[in-house]
DNA sequence: TTCCTTGCAAACGATTTGCATTGGA
DNA sequence: TCCAATGCAAATCGTTTGCAAGGAA
């Protein structure tokens, strides 16, 4: 999706919340739509040089969050890490680094996302639970730990 | 596993890594092995009664998953939830409830376990990363709060 | 004895909240 | 104007750690 796309889907998303798409929260989606991984609010805190106080960040998390457009991810250690939603995002799993912690974003060729797909929901009726979403968390070792 | 398996299984990696089996973690173990999920510190605090403390707790926790007996999941919010290694407890994904969030097991028929195993093999290979182990996480809505 | 484990209380780090101020519709 | 959004500081909550006491080898 392009920055434009994007900065206007939320937008349309955000009035139908009646929620400002306020200076402090677009700050927030550029740093995560420019990472190609979750990241916590302390890491978006650093790449703002603290400019935006912690206080104000977590707020603005979570309330896009809310609004749908971020979904947190809970890789490892005690920080959230958050991540475009899906529907801004598109669908992935994830690549969590035993050694370096770090979370990186995969997208599935079709065939094995649907493949995956059709797991989840053949699961779901065998467990009389019903999916939302899914994602597949690989731990292991990234290319610079390996 | 037998519980008595368990035991000896456990005795013996310990005895490997040169730590001591006390009543403390057998207890932690215990309760863990009676789960049928993830459970937090808070939670076996709970199921002990509070008659072991949480410092303990935490600290039987991190020994035991030092030596590959527990291991850490990290399902939604900021507690870390534990269970038994795969070696002790099985491979097995995790039904992850949006409402009351529960946190279930669940063990995939042979066929389709392997079918996520080669998808993870496949997707190692295609982006330079080495799996060492994966978890299909399910989000959605269990039984209860369907 | 010697080293590991435990309990208690204090310390920490991530996140949340109260309150006064600022800013946008 | 009026309510939502922000900044700051204080409060919370999960988790960790220092230190003295208890236990096993």
């Amino acid at each position: 999706m392009t920055r434009n796309n994007l900065d206007r889907e939320i937008t349309q998303r955000l009035n139908d919340h009646h929620i400002r798409y306020t200076k402090g929260r677009q700050t927030v989606v550029d740093v995560l739509s420019a990472s190609d991984g979750p990241l916590s609010a302390a890491e978006i805190h650093g790449k703002l040089r603290g400019r935006v106080p912690l206080s104000s960040l977590y707020r603005s998390l979570s309330v896009l969050e809310e609004a749908g457009v971020l979904v947190p991810h809970f890789g490892h250690k005690t920080v959230t890490r958050y991540e475009l939603a899906e529907w801004l995002r598109g669908h992935h799993h994830h690549l969590v680094c035993l050694d370096c912690g770090s979370v990186d974003d995969i997208e599935l060729p079709e065939n094995l996302e649907s493949e995956v797909t059709q797991l989840v929901t053949g699961i779901g009726s065998m467990a009389k639970f019903s999916p939302v979403n899914h994602s597949l968390e690989i731990e292991g070792r990234c290319v610079r730990c390996a």
